[in-house]
DNA sequence: GCCGCCATTGTGGATTTCCGCAACCCCGGG
DNA sequence: CCCGGGGTTGCGGAAATCCACAATGGCGGC
């Protein structure tokens, strides 16, 4: 699963680079251009991108938004020959995970992108569970959502009945199925959740 | 308060700048190398820096590397005439706000130092609470801090009775002024204001 | 030795939360 | 027309939270 998807116009490079990671033990598979990655491209795919930036047609950052807009969050190293200076920062503002010259050591190149796999391991871990909050919260019924949101204000059952102008029982109801839905025993572990699923990405 | 913070050892560049900011009604201070300005800092500063990346004697990056361990968190935006990438990347991996090549258009400058500006009010507003729940949880006792760590773990007064070996009573009195000190009416609201301060930096 | 802070506990009552049991209404499908 | 899901409500009781009032003991500092 955890693949370096490789994508250069330069046929040597590839085979180098390939043969480099599987020296270290790391599955790679390359594609010739930015166009031909694009067509295997699939959201299920975990690992990390190395794209060389100078290509015909699409270039490797063309390629890298493309990418981002179609949900794809790999960490991404961009390798070059001739790179510039903004080139390489407008890249790294981007997100990207590093911007790197040819030549290199091997080690050095290899180093990063085993920083790059355990990033995206660590990334699809957290998506994972946002994931599933987000899941469960669609789950929940329309007055569910707004009893939870109150919940969270930390208001009283009592308020909470006042405001949607209903009886406390019904807001209790609400209450008990929410945290049915969420997974969770109490008000504290629902505000927890959120807030991990919520923030820090 | 919020002011540019440049470093260059160019006069004629750090007069130019500062007329250029002034131009836009951003005050800024200037100091013609890095040890002058290490010599004046204080963790009070607001605003954000702009350094030259080579100086004689300590370099931009290094001054920042220095500012950094001794905890200032302002924006830098670096300047450089004959930068490279790999400088570039590693300013920018080490948490600089950007790296310009110079000579550059003015308005770009500017518009960037008005956007550090901006990111160091927002983060200066963060720290401030963060600082705010850190010094509150600091007041705690320690039995308070365990009763809260175990409010936090969602359980319940009569547990943590039985797991702290006291009376429930006790919880309900270190309780009460776990939520008196930390400022706080409710469980969920605690637990708020700590994923709030701790995480999202 | 007295004072203040911290930790501790008890009593008793007001308030809330949590739930099982039982219902009713509305509405969109099959 | 019956069924299921969503929203609603009542009753009543067990359990928990919240609090005012009251009190004891240890410990470090003046």
């Amino acid at each position: 699963m955890s693949t370096v998807h490789l994508v250069d116009d330069d046929e040597a490079i590839r085979d180098a680079l390939s043969w480099l990671l599987r020296s270290r033990g790391i599955a790679s598979r390359s594609w010739p251009s930015a166009e031909a990655f694009l067509a295997d491209y699939d959201s299920e795919m975990r690992g990390c991108l190395v794209l060389d930036i100078r290509m015909e047609a699409m270039s490797g950052p063309e390629l890298f938004d493309r990418l981002r807009a179609l949900g794809c969050r790999m960490p991404t190293l961009f390798l070059t020959g001739h790179g510039d200076i903004p080139q390489a920062v407008a890249a790294l503002k981007n997100g990207a995970f590093d911007f790197i010259e040819k030549p290199c050591h091997d080690n050095r190149l290899a180093d990063r992108v085993q920083e790059a796999l355990a990033l995206d391991t660590e990334l699809s871990r957290r998506e994972a569970s946002r994931l599933t909050v987000r899941e469960r919260v669609h789950s929940l019924t329309g007055r569910e959502r707004e009893v939870m949101d109150a919940i969270l204000a930390g208001k009283l059952n009592k308020v909470i009945a006042a405001e949607l102008n209903i009886a406390m029982r019904t807001v209790e109801v609400h209450r008990a199925r929410v945290f049915e839905k969420m997974g969770v025993k109490s008000a504290v572990e629902l505000a927890q959740a959120l807030a991990l699923a919520g923030r820090e990405e």
